[in-house]
DNA sequence: GACCAGGATATAG
DNA sequence: CTATATCATGGT
């Protein structure tokens, strides 16, 4: 049909009953330093790489009850909408039935007053490993806003981008390019010696074949896939649990000695300091197999 | 001007 | 094994 070669390129991925697309668009806008994606008046613009091609840039807007995508800039292949579609779904978690977290956060009185003021939060993932690995160990020990600029070093650095309407949309930089650095080149942007090495390191792992997602997918258990990344240097206990949270879609992770978490306990529980481990350890017990949702929730309450 | 940030490691005791 | 110094710099 005429108009159906007239159509732009779409994709309609479907949202489940209790999704809230502002929910989630407020977590993306959460820095005004973000360079991996862009919100502007409800829509999301991101461009993401597939096969090491040129990056592909997509819009993502939301109608009940779907998420509609288009491709301003390229005409996709089927390969690429495909792939899309499961970045996508990836980014939004919307694989996951929340309803069992929803559940037991009724009966939680911490979490019950977070869930009822941001129903419908899903955890924004960072379905790129590289990236999440990246961007934990910037966050290590500094505050967000410093840890913000130093990403967007990074990407507007190493990155590549595509040019729309006159704006940039930058992919995160691929662990060859980083690969390929040296430690001067991140101390050139603020970076520690020590994080630069951590980065260059798994950045080097990962060109080497000796770290990526299949291979944690292979792994049967939480606790493998925990071990192995701690294993690796400058991957301690938080960033290997904030990196199974957010790339490997595990709702069993809890970096609990995240301090951002501390606060918000401490806001939450009305304290004069932040809890101590016996009493994070009592309070996360009931959150088995619910700790990454718990923690997400936490932290958007802050 | 301390002191803390979405920690991890190297080194000392 | 536990304790402590170190990292780089922005925000408070």
């Amino acid at each position: 049909m005429m108009n159906e070669i007239l159509k732009p390129e779409t994709l309609n991925i479907p949202t489940p009953s209790d999704f809230s697309f502002e929910e989630c668009l407020a977590h993306l806008m959460r820095s005004e330093q973000e360079t991996v994606h862009q919100v502007t008046d409800h829509s999301i613009y991101k461009a993401i790489k597939i096969d090491d091609d040129e990056p592909i840039l997509f819009i993502i807007d939301w109608k009940p009850d779907a998420l509609h995508v288009r491709f301003p800039f390229t005409t996709p292949s089927a390969k690429q909408k495909e792939q899309t579609a499961s970045f996508i779904i990836e980014w939004f978690d919307l694989t996951t039935d929340l309803n069992g977290f929803y559940e037991l956060a009724k009966h939680d009185p911490i979490l019950s007053p977070i869930v009822q003021n941001h129903y419908g939060l899903r955890i924004m993932g960072i379905p790129n490993l590289f990236e999440a690995l990246t961007w934990a160990i910037i966050g290590q020990q500094i505050n967000l806003t410093f840890a913000y600029t130093l990403k967007k070093r990074l990407v507007e650095k190493y990155g590549d981008f595509v040019e729309y309407e006159g704006k940039k949309f930058y992919t995160f930089p691929s662990f060859e390019m980083v690969a390929s650095l040296t430690t001067d080149d991140l101390r050139a942007l603020q970076f520690s010696t020590r994080k630069a090495e951590y980065i260059i390191g798994i950045a080097q792992l990962m060109q080497g074949g000796k770290l990526d997602k299949d291979l944690l997918f292979k792994l049967e258990t939480f606790e493998q896939k925990h071990l192995y990344l701690t294993t690796i240097r400058g991957i301690g206990p938080w960033t290997a649990d904030y990196v199974l949270m957010k790339s490997l879609q595990e709702s069993s992770a809890f970096p609990i000695s995240d301090v951002g978490l501390h606060n918000a306990l401490k806001k939450q529980l009305n304290l004069d300091r932040k809890p101590t481990m016996d009493e994070l350890k009592e309070l996360a017990e009931k959150w088995t197999g619910w700790q990454a949702y718990a923690t997400f929730y936490l932290w958007r309450s802050l």
